[in-house]
DNA sequence: CGACTTCTTGAGGAACGTCAACCGCAGTGG
DNA sequence: CCACTGCGGTTGACGTTCCTCAAGAAGTCG
């Protein structure tokens, strides 16, 4: 029993302990707990299963296209659920580590087992898929934005919701970025020498600040969130 | 009863007679319906509600930016569950119609009550949320793909999946365009002209036809699937 | 210390956005 | 019946932007 090793590991509390996880009954839990299997990864790992909680890390859904471009069309963190399942299309992309992580994998049909006969679970999964959704919906318009400025900045926000990400500051003003310049490039579609001259722009116009390599200092959060909403700063409108 | 007028107006089967919605148990259909009401709209018009399922139609989730630029960040089709409720963020944008709909909009919290008493109702919920996840993965990785004319050959193969899309052609060579051009743009994340001179372009290139002005021929499907997973025809690239 | 990866900086060109005008069509009203 | 108007779509010229290609800087691991 792979849960009880764990247990006996000392590492007892396997789901995340943020919401919905932590909403879960007792009974629930070990349902589903009986489904999983827990998984190490570094980076560039493939997870290998298409349904499954982070536990720690970063994973990201990859997509290699025919002439070599990269892309990064989901971003998962800790306590996410992915959700891969849906696949009608033939090149679905891989989930992937960006980084040192844990995944619990679900084997498909006995968590779809659990979430039939757990009310709970199946409400966890519903507002999961939902959460994600609505931050698809925020990619995609980020996507749509088309200016490398505002979709990172906006991206930065993103990150700031991260677990962990405002740890050590109250106010939430420093950001760490969790991912490498390369897949931040992919996640907003740019290339990684694009995100340089942007995050170095911001930094010449004061909005940000770059203490270390994976930490931003927003400098000026209204500025930044009109960026992230649309406020566009071309050449011309610089200063304004 | 809302329901009860409807069954009188001799339009029984208020549920699509797509899966997973003729799937459920009678119970769980009655049970639904009653969170329901029906809504019939015009291109423009605000459907007014965060979850619901399309009858007919089409919706869309539009974002006004500050700077005046539009962006459909989600399309959904006769069938489509469409679950706004996780709005952390602000603007989340609204949920608005492209044509003559019928949007069977749910009551929240009913529909919360109703997904935890069937385990079916759930399901199909879970199913159709991660349905329109992996459409928002292909839809951001279209959009990180950068040039028009694979965004336009993706949305198209998008388009040929939409119910009734292939009436009247076996082989389903030829796809309904269901939105105006502006809304392809705004979709794809380009202006409008930029479409009219992709759609050209493949023209012009053999790959596709347009009989009409909502519809398209693909002359070549290979190429266009090719074209759709990134094999990019720019301007140098374009025999090979 | 040297090979490697990641990030940065620079110069040049292709591509899309911008602005403007035009076309075809539907609805409207004289 | 026909001019007027508005809307959606198309085409063209021009400029900004970001990708491409290339090289260098900085940090990491063997």
């Amino acid at each position: 029993m792979q849960e009880l090793q764990r247990v006996a590991d000392g590492r007892a509390p396997f789901l995340p302990d943020y919401p919905p996880w932590n909403r879960l009954t007792a009974p629930s839990v070990s349902d589903l707990l009986d489904a999983a299997t827990m998984i190490s990864l570094t980076r560039g790992d493939d997870a290998g299963a298409g349904l499954g909680i982070v536990i720690s890390g970063a994973l990201a859904v990859e997509r290699e296209l025919s002439d070599g471009r990269r892309i990064l069309c989901a971003l998962f963190h800790e306590g996410d659920l992915v959700d891969l399942r849906r696949t009608e299309r033939a090149r679905q992309g891989d989930l992937i580590a960006l980084k040192e992580s844990e995944f619990l994998a679900l084997d498909e049909s006995r968590a779809e087992i659990c979430t039939s006969e757990h009310a709970d679970v199946a409400r966890a999964f519903i507002v999961q898929l939902g959460d994600h959704l609505a931050r698809m919906r925020d990619h995609a318009t980020d996507l749509a934005f088309k200016t490398p400025f505002e979709s990172l900045a906006s991206v930065l926000f993103e990150f700031r919701r991260w677990p962990g990400a405002d740890s050590g500051n109250p106010g939430g003003s420093t950001v760490r970025i969790p991912i490498p310049r390369g897949d931040v490039a992919d996640y907003i579609g740019v290339k990684p020498e694009t995100v340089s001259r942007a995050i170095r722009r911001l930094e010449r116009e004061r909005l940000i600040g770059i203490p270390e390599q994976d930490q931003v200092f927003l400098a000026d959060i209204p500025s930044m969130r009109r960026l992230a909403n649309g406020g566009r700063p071309r050449q011309s409108t610089r200063r304004s």
